[in-house]
DNA sequence: CGTATTTTGGATCATGTGATCTAAAACACC
DNA sequence: GGTGTTTTAGATCACATGATCCAAAATACG
């Protein structure tokens, strides 16, 4: 019916994606986005609309592509409370690899572009949400079956977890050393009566 | 010996921090500032060379102007524990009392503008350093007196109230709930067995 | 008062920005 | 093979950006 894309849309938004991720929504031009996507600029709007749309999108390719699929990993493992201890390994892993300080795209995001951007915090909100209420799953479960010892509410303990997770990934870009991301998770998981993370 | 400034030195950084602040450095354009510094774009060339410069001496108005003195101020409470308690609940009143949602500049620099600028980042690590260091202190002073009990490593314990200031900041910014901030501190406190926050 | 020195105001420079336009190219369908 | 529809490619638009220049203004000092 009509003239075939050319490009493949998963490498272009990777593309995007790493650009986003290493300098920033303001920082990125659209020009520099066309290069890197290996396409022109007409048919980088043509395809994605204008650069916030094109974030948009972004956003969410990586999103499909890592945080979703990590959260359902960790909850299948043995147990709760492995399945927090491991997606806070797995978290700190990733920030430490990264020789690019780049942290996580969707803190990084919730940072810079959120406040200004009503559809967008939404956005980014229910996306953290679903880790808050990965780790109040985790919480709830493994206080029911007595594998994590009762203490504070569970709402709570979520909450810490979340915050510190958040923690983490400022502290990733920033300073990503691996006594302090380990020490913070440390001090939440024992403090929570959980089981030390596995080895790296 | 020559023409003497105009402008109030405090009340212009005041409102360069006020711009930063509000909506981050990439975000902040040059003209936007003298306009809200109510001075001409050569006289804040003159007078605090280019953007950069200026940013950094903005950041260190807002530091010398809050988080030293928070810190001095509630290292001299009435007990270790109380320093820790009120520092965070002064953080998640001034989180929660700020309708514009900027949550902390130190963060916000933290991530937006700290990687790729290495002077700043090593200002900006010295500035958080100071309050990792400020929790360390408390939890040791504290244990050494019993009035904290002992636990996990006091390296640790500070950086878990660390990363959990920096995650209630981090939320500040995109989704400030009261419960959510509080229950994260909650959380922190309660499981390092310290006493709960003041009431607001 | 005169002069040296700094600040101030306004204009301006070169460049980068997001976005768009036009025409050529490429394919699916009839 | 023709036709219609979409994607490409390159040029370009209007504007914003950071930074600078130059002359006028304002003061402290001699």
């Amino acid at each position: 019916m009509a003239r075939p894309r050319k490009f493949d849309e998963t490498a272009v938004l990777d593309a995007a994606v790493d650009r986003f991720w290493t300098q920033g929504y303001e920082a990125t031009s659209t020009r520099e986005l066309a290069d890197s996507m290996r396409m022109t600029l007409a048919s980088m709007h043509n395809a994605f609309g204008d650069k916030r749309a094109l974030f948009r999108r972004a956003l969410e390719h990586y999103l499909d592509g890592s945080l979703r699929a990590r959260i359902a990993r960790h909850e299948a493992a043995a147990s709760p409370a492995a399945a927090i201890a491991g997606f806070l390994r797995e978290s700190i892993e990733r920030s430490l690899g990264d020789g690019c300080r780049r942290g996580c795209l969707l803190v990084n995001s919730a940072l810079e572009v959120a406040p200004d951007n009503p559809d967008l915090r939404d956005f980014l909100n229910a996306e953290l949400t679903t880790i808050e209420d990965f780790f109040r799953r985790c919480i709830v479960t493994g206080r029911r079956s007595g594998a994590i010892p009762a203490g504070i509410p569970d709402d709570d303990a979520a909450r810490l977890l979340f915050s510190t997770l958040l923690g983490i990934r400022v502290l990733a870009r920033i300073r990503p050393e691996r006594d302090l991301l380990e020490g913070a998770a440390r001090g939440a998981l024992a403090s929570l009566g959980l089981p030390p993370m596995p080895d790296p």
